[in-house]
RNA sequence: GCGGGUGUAGCUCAAUGGUAGAGCGGAAGCUUCCCAAGCUUAAGACGAGGGUUCGAUUCCCUUCACCCGCUCCA
């Protein structure tokens, strides 16, 4: 079972203070979403989960984190300031092009006919000026993309890493796009957060990297509790392709809104290296490529081998992180009948994902031995690294775990009468999934607790 | 950006051209309190700005946001 609804996830993240609207109190910002108390920890656990497949537990990629200001030439040769521009509409009889809002009564400023393009909106990137004086030639991009800055940086992390493809960059960050109609909670947003990865290969290797690179991907969302059979992997059909990709595939899932894009993975071949690179001459570049003559860098890898430079293809994985948890909790989202005609609120997250580890809850929360132990524990435990443990103190026991059950806390740790009253000293633990629960020894919570989440 | 719809408390919903109600939740307190138990107490809303009116949450205009379709794509 899974949410249905976007507004019962909308409804809970608000609630629970996963996700709230921008500026909520000032009206609201359109396409803009803050993470709140437990949205920040559900996001960092995706994020790090991301980065310990990708970077930790393989040996061929390294990580960078670049900066969102981007310099204007980076856009200019990456191909985004000739497809980001303004609104335009084609009038499809003298092929003049005009911007859509300069249009009237739906008829072409030149020959007056009616048979026009819709309009296509291609300004999508935020400027903003940098610098104390305001002028046009004194601007920087908010990225579009983390990507462009891996291969801008090519060549420094080449240079300080001797790697050889195929070796990939990872970066986590956010991009920005003036999306024309934000829509769907956080799936369509103008501020949002990307987890990419270009992977450099050797050409001719690319459509087998692009193969591998997509299963990989799939296990790994698999990993973070997607169920594969909601997923669709589409094919891009080669008409569709951007203007880089030689193939892409395009993981979709079924958000309650309908079956999207969770994260594309392209063969970019050598058009990105290949349009930031000096000596494009000299390289025998596949892509077609805008002639560069701003570069000060030749981006390519030398072939021991055949004693030349290549330029590498490029596999790229891109997933969006705010797409990544809008799916997570969608798949955990849980309503189940109890016996007594109760619905119970479950979100059956992944504990690696969970905000909350555990939580520790005193029986009764005006005894002050049981609070004494409560908060001991909950300081030992922190300790054994499994993440947020909190001190659950409020409402009455039943309360508490119907609220973790809501947020996702895989475990709580009750102290009870029998917890101060007996030696050793005891407490229960809690099953979020099986509401099963089990006496242990407080002595033995920190191994049980490692063993539990770690392993 | 275009067309259609919607904005009342944290959530889900009422009502009304004349002091805005509830359920749940949250807070404080009592209760040897293990699956939203009970009792007591207090708190909390008409998205924003104009206009019409003696009086507007209600009618009108503007604006902001959200939802649906076109569009887009991480």
């Amino acid at each position: 079972m899974s949410a249905t609804s976007m507004e019962q996830l909308v409804s809970l993240c608000k609630r629970r203070g996963f996700i709230f609207q921008s500026a909520d109190i000032y009206g609201g910002l359109q396409g803009v979403y803050d993470y709140g108390p437990l949205g920040v920890e559900l996001k960092n656990n995706l994020k790090a989960a991301w980065w310990r497949a990708m970077v930790y537990e393989r040996d061929d990629v390294e990580g960078l984190d670049a900066s969102i200001l981007t310099h204007q030439k980076v856009l200019h040769y990456s191909g985004h300031e000739d497809t980001f521009t303004d609104p335009l509409q084609d009038c499809k009889k003298c092929k003049n092009r005009f911007r859509a809002d300069h249009v009237k009564d739906c008829k072409c400023q030149n020959c007056l006919s009616t048979d026009l393009t819709e309009p296509r909106m291609f300004n999508l990137m935020f400027k903003t000026a940098v610098g104390p004086v305001e002028d046009s030639g004194n601007f920087a991009y908010l990225r579009p993309e983390t990507a462009q800055a891996i291969f801008t940086q090519f060549k420094n992390v080449v240079d300080a890493t001797s790697r050889k493809a195929p070796f990939g960059i990872a970066q986590i960050g956010k991009s920005f796009r003036n999306e024309i109609t934000p829509r769907n909670f956080i799936f369509r947003v103008r501020e949002f957060e990307q987890m990419e990865l270009e992977f450099f290969v050797k050409p001719g290797t690319d459509m087998e990297w692009l193969e591998t690179w997509k299963e990989s991907r799939l296990k790994w969302w698999e990993e973070q509790g997607l169920d594969l059979s909601k997923m669709h992997i589409l094919t891009v059909p080669k008409e569709d392709l951007a203007h880089y990709s030689k193939a892409t595939y395009d993981l979709e899932y079924q958000f309650p809104h309908g079956t999207e894009e969770l994260e594309g993975i392209a063969d970019r071949q050598d058009f990105d290296l290949g349009n930031h690179t000096r000596y494009q001459d000299e390289l025998n570049l596949s892509a077609k490529v805008n002639k560069n003559i701003d570069s000060s860098a030749k981006l390519a890898l030398f072939d021991d081998a055949e004693k030349k430079w290549y330029v590498p293809f490029v596999i790229e994985p891109s997933a969006g992180v705010d797409r990544g948890v809008l799916a997570v909790l969608t798949e955990a989202y849980t309503e189940e009948q109890l016996p007594n005609g109760e619905t119970r609120t479950v979100l059956r997250l992944k504990k690696h994902l969970a905000p909350v580890k555990v939580a520790v809850i005193p029986l009764k929360r005006n005894n002050p031995d049981i609070m004494k132990l409560a908060h001991q524990i909950k300081t030992d435990l922190l300790k054994t690294g499994i993440g947020r443990v909190m001190l659950e103190d409020s409402g009455n026991i039943g309360k508490a775990y119907r609220r973790h059950d809501e947020i996702g806390t895989p475990l709580c740790v009750t102290v009870d009468f029998e917890s101060i009253e007996k030696q050793p000293e005891t407490v229960t633990i809690r099953n979020r999934d099986t509401m099963a629960q089990e006496r242990i020894a407080v002595a033995d919570l920190p191994a049980y607790l490692k063993d539990f989440f770690l392993k």
